[in-house]
Order: structure tokens, then sequence, then C-alpha cells
DNA sequence: CTTGATTCCGAAAGCGCTTTCGGAATAGCG
DNA sequence: CGCTATTCCGAAAGCGCTTTCGGAATCAAG
């Protein structure tokens, strides 16, 4: 299995590397008859240019690296993948290549990033999950690397994004549960440094205010983003004195935590508490009793994602590419209208 | 933002590029004296060497690709993240790329190795789920790539793998349902081009005639990955004259969705019937009810493929590494004594 | 038939790094 | 002090591809 290079090529053809290249490529000043020829020739070899070379030449990476969220944790994971799928698709189309990197820790996320820009080995970045100010974002404008945001920061005029506006969805689950005649309602939220975390709790506060109803401090809980502290956050208040009687959750991955937690008190989800979840993971089906949630339209985000990178790769405005999509309730079992008080 | 380069560190030091070059890479031939200067200065101003040049110029790529599974489902690609966080951890103690390739479709897949391997911009690959013959190790070892496999096909002597041993953990679980008095077991499977597939059926069926029961045919269901079809295979199984008492499913997400089904029938698993997943899914804790399954210890797989697949890139004899892990039982709450037939 | 415009291709200079080779400077030794 | 053995570094040749530039050949026009 000998190597074919442009040389071997050039050999073969009778021609000069540089023309055969520029046949590959298409340039003009190539007659179609040795364009065809040497295509022919190509094809027959299964040439493949060697894209290492080809980049230190051309100087363009042709690779993009997803930045692997730190801290993640199985149940939420669905999405990576997802993404990952949908970005590859885009990417293939230009034959470019997905890098997948992380950084060990949150703090060596500037690291990374800066390495990454550096290194020169890739021409554009997609990160997830931003925090209310990110480092990361900040860095990647200084370096002037074409990047898309998979998620919001606070201030996200100036850069290019898509995120699903968890607010008004918040604000929607609010309205859907004083419909079903609750008043009492619980929050419990995400570690706000995450930018989606304070929207949430936003949606979640104004959602109640629309409908006059007091914000009741001691009804908001803080959780990590996993089943267990959902459980833990939903016990806590459970045991309060006067319970809510619906709780919203900022993540399926809590909600169904909170699931647990409901029936550990010998409560039932959907009736005795109502129990609302953010994500619309398949998952969700399945919890007992089936969870109701707030679901993002994530299908085809990766690719929409990476049209939206190449796009800027190719010169255009981040600002041009901003794109907020909207979620929607999907009612399976977990919540229910509001049935007086137990005590 | 100027750019650093080789040429800019040795111009700074008064040196030739070659020389902090070398330098840079530890070669023995620099005194520890400028070896120290050109360290100082290339951190001063932040180097990084180009990776692309440097890829060019050793002939080395550093970096891997893992395939994407295609066909894959929502539900059962926790893996797919946990397998790529512990890959890239492994690759990043060389500061090595991990790419993530994927094929359009399984057609594509021999297509997609062929193009990875020619264009020489991996020095290795790990691929997923292999087929009880599969044409993508075939590729692989004809064009000397370095791989390995996570997952075995049929002949899998001559290639690094690491997998679970499914076999027996199906009959382990069958010697568990058997222990609980069931006799009546029935196997929900996954398509046969699957080697893992036609392992977890071998380990049902020994299992089953190592306990002296025979195995009913119409008692074994094929179902593709998913929850749905889990369901509607199990709904089959239960609606026959003569329904298991006790279902088996070759992966949770089956699992899920017989569960489904059960309840769907006004039965209740873990009492009137029992069902067991495989996989170990984080998930199946919140299931209705919590899934018993066989876990695989996927916890740092990545990891270990990683470190394997550098072994054999660094020239190790690909038979030297294979890897047979072997999964438990854990127990929730969908498996329980045969209370006797209904009916 | 000459001249200027086209068309098409060869030659060569990089891209930024690595690595081999040879030579100058130094050290070691008798 | 002369000679060989070391130590250390500069020079240069690539890696495989792209791209600019100029020139030979072809064509159209005068």
């Amino acid at each position: 299995m000998q190597k074919v290079s442009l040389k071997f090529l050039a050999k073969e053809l009778g021609l000069a590397e540089g023309t055969v290249s520029r046949a590959l490529n298409g340039y003009s000043d190539i007659s179609e008859a040795t364009k065809d020829r040497v295509i022919a020739c190509a094809n027959k070899h299964n040439y493949k240019a060697n894209q290492t070379a080809r980049r230190l030449a051309t100087g363009v990476a042709e690779a993009v690296a997803y930045l692997m969220p730190a801290n993640t944790n199985a149940l939420s994971e669905p999405f990576v993948s997802q993404l990952l799928e949908g970005l590859g698709q885009s990417l293939a189309k230009r034959n470019w290549d997905l890098l997948v990197v992380q950084a060990s820790s949150s703090e060596d996320e500037a690291e990374t990033i800066a390495k990454l820009s550096r290194s020169g080995k890739v021409s554009g970045v997609v990160i997830s999950r931003p925090y209310k100010q990110d480092s990361r974002i900040e860095l990647l404008q200084k370096y002037k690397v074409p990047f898309i945001v998979h998620g919001r920061s606070v201030s996200h005029s100036d850069y290019a994004w898509y995120d699903v506006d968890s607010q008004t969805a918040f604000m929607d689950a609010v309205d859907h549960l004083i419909v079903l005649g609750h008043r009492r309602i619980g929050f419990i939220g995400a570690p706000t440094y995450y930018h989606f975390a304070q929207m949430r709790l936003d949606g979640y506060r104004s959602g109640l205010i629309s409908n006059g109803v007091d914000v009741d401090e001691s009804l908001i809980e803080v959780a990590e983003l996993s089943d267990d502290a959902g459980e833990r956050a939903a016990v806590n208040m459970l045991k309060s004195p006067l319970p809510p009687t619906a709780i919203l959750c900022a993540t399926d991955t809590q909600a169904i935590g909170a699931l647990s937690a409901i029936r550990a008190q010998g409560l039932e989800a959907g009736k005795d508490v109502s129990v609302i979840g953010y994500d619309g993971l398949a998952f969700g089906k399945h919890t007992n009793p089936p969870l109701t949630t707030m679901a993002q339209p994530l299908a085809h985000s990766g690719r929409q994602i990476g049209d939206m990178l190449l796009a800027i790769i190719d010169g255009g405005k981040p600002t041009d590419f901003q794109e907020l999509r909207s979620a929607e309730l999907v009612r399976r079992m977990s919540d229910g209208p509001f049935l007086g008080h137990k005590n």
C-alpha cells in the first residue's frame, strides 16, 4: 500500500505538483481536459490530500473544537452526544474535523482556551453552559477565535449564541401551574453562576408576580445539577411547615430527584404535589410518574450551531447569529390540579 | 498579538531555529544553560508549537479518532459521553487530540475508515459496538491503523479490545432468577448482527440449560435498541398464552420499555413479572419500579481504552491488550420471587 | 505575418516545525 | 602544548501541500 501523494500523481500524469493541486482544487487556470484527467487519476488511486500538509500550507485549520462542559454528570449528558452528532454532521459537509477537548477543571478552562487558540489547530470553537460572566467568552473574543455559545451569558449582545428561552419557559410553567390552581409553588434552581440558572429563576419569579402571587423566598432552593441534589432540595421543601403544592425544577435531572423525594414522603407526584422539570429528556417518559417538562427543541441544535459557526468563520458577523428558540410544555403525569391542602 | 513562532524565538534568543526546537524538545545535545534560557523565553512569550507544522514534520498525527456508533438513540447514549470523557483524559496526558467522527450511515462506515486512515490525520481509532463480523475491524487491520474495539466481534483473537463479559452476566442473571423461583424466563434480545447481542443470548441460553430448564424459543424476542422496541417486544411476550414470569433484556433501554409494557397490562414489575436489564444506567434508579440490572463498570473505561490505544501506538502488541471486565447484579425493585401463576 | 491578449501549465517559494549532519569551540589527555 | 574526544550549536533539507508568478504556447485581431 504505497502512499499516494501529490508527487506520485504528478509523476503518473506527467504534470507538475502544483498543476495537479490546482486541478484538484478547481482552479480556473487549468483546462477542463487535464482537470478531468487529474481527477480520474486521483480517484483511481484513491488519493486523499494529506490534511496536515494542507492545513499548514493554507493556514486554515479545517477543524473546530467542542469544549466539553466540566463537572458533568451522567444523567444530564444526553445533550452532549446529541450536540456532537449535529455538529459532526454540519462539519462533515466541508470535510472538517470535530475535536472534543475538555479542561481538567473549571479553572483550567481559560488555560485550555488559550492553548487552543494559540496552537491554531481549530478555526472555531463552541462552548456550552456559559456562566453569568464567562471568562471563556472573553478569551475567545480577545483571541479573535470564531465561536458560538450554546447558551448565553449576562451580556450576550456582542457574540453569537444559540439558546432556548428558558426564562419565558418558566413563566409559562408557572402560568400552567396557576391555572391548575396552585399558589404555593416551589423552585429548585441551579447554582446561579450558570446564567441559565439565573434566567430560570427570573422566569419563575416574574411568572409568580405576573399572576399576582408573592414570591416566598423559603420556597426557593438551589441545588447542584444532579438527581440526588434535586432530591435533597425537595425533601427540604417538603418538610417545611408550609410545603409547596407544586415544584418547578431547573432541570429534568433535578426533577427526577424531586420525584423520588415525593414518593419517599408517601406523597404522590401529580396529585399531592405537582412537579415540572425542564429539558425534555426522553427519559422522563419512564419516571414514576412520567415527568411533565418544558422540552427544549434540541433535535437539530447541533447542526444549527455548526452551521452558524461555519458562517462566522466564513466572515459573517457574530452578532448576526443569535438564535433564541422556545421550549414547550410536554405534559406527562407529574402535574395536576391543586386538590386542597392535606393538613 | 503577534505570532510567536520558532523563528521569533530564535531571533529573540540569537539562536538558530533548529536549536530552539531541540532545546524545547529536550534533545541531549543542547546545554542545560541554553535549554533553560530557551524555555524561559518560550514561557515568557507563551509559545506553543504549531501542532500542524509539527505533525507534518514528524509524521505523527498526535490524534486519535472515536468513531461514533451509527443509529444511536438518545436513551442509550450516556456511555458515549462517558467514553469520550475518559478518552480525552487519557490523551490529554500527551497533549493529543480527540477527534469525533461519524459515518452518515452504517454502509458508510467502511468508507469513513478508509478516508480516515488514508488522510493520515489520526494515529489510532476506537470503535464501539462491533458487529459479529465487522468490516471496520478488517479495514483497520488492513490499513495497519492502531485501534481498539470497545466490545468484541466473533473472532476477536487478533486485535485489541475492551469488553464486559455480558455472556456470563446473563448466565448470572438467569441463575438469580432461578433462585427466585422463576422457570419461564423470557429474553428480549438485540439484533444479532451485533455480537454483544449474540453473546447475551448465548448467556441466557446456557444459563437456562445449566439450570436444567429447557429453552422455549417462543420466549425469545429480538428488538431494536430502544425503549419503544423493548415495550413492543414485552407486550408480545405478555400476551402469549403462557407468558413468562420474568424477562431478561439485552439493554436497560429495552428493559425500561418492558417496564412500561408490564404496567400497561395492569401487572406489577417486580411482583407479577420480574425484569432485569443490562448496562447499569444511572437512570434506572428512577424508573417505575427502579430497574434491577447487570451493571457494567464503565466508570473509567474511557481512560482505560485510551491508555491501551496509546500503548499500542507506542508499539505494543495489540493482542496484549484484551481486557475483559465483568458486570455485576445491582438489585433494585424490578425483580422478585416467583409468586405462582395468576391464571 | 506581426503583435497583443489568452489559455494553460511549470517552477519555485513558502507554511512552521523537526532532524540529520557537520563543524567550531571547548575539554581532556598524554 | 599538540592531538583527539566531546560538547554544543548552525545550516539546511525536508514533511506534503498551496499559491504566486512568469513564461511558453495558442489564439484573435490588426
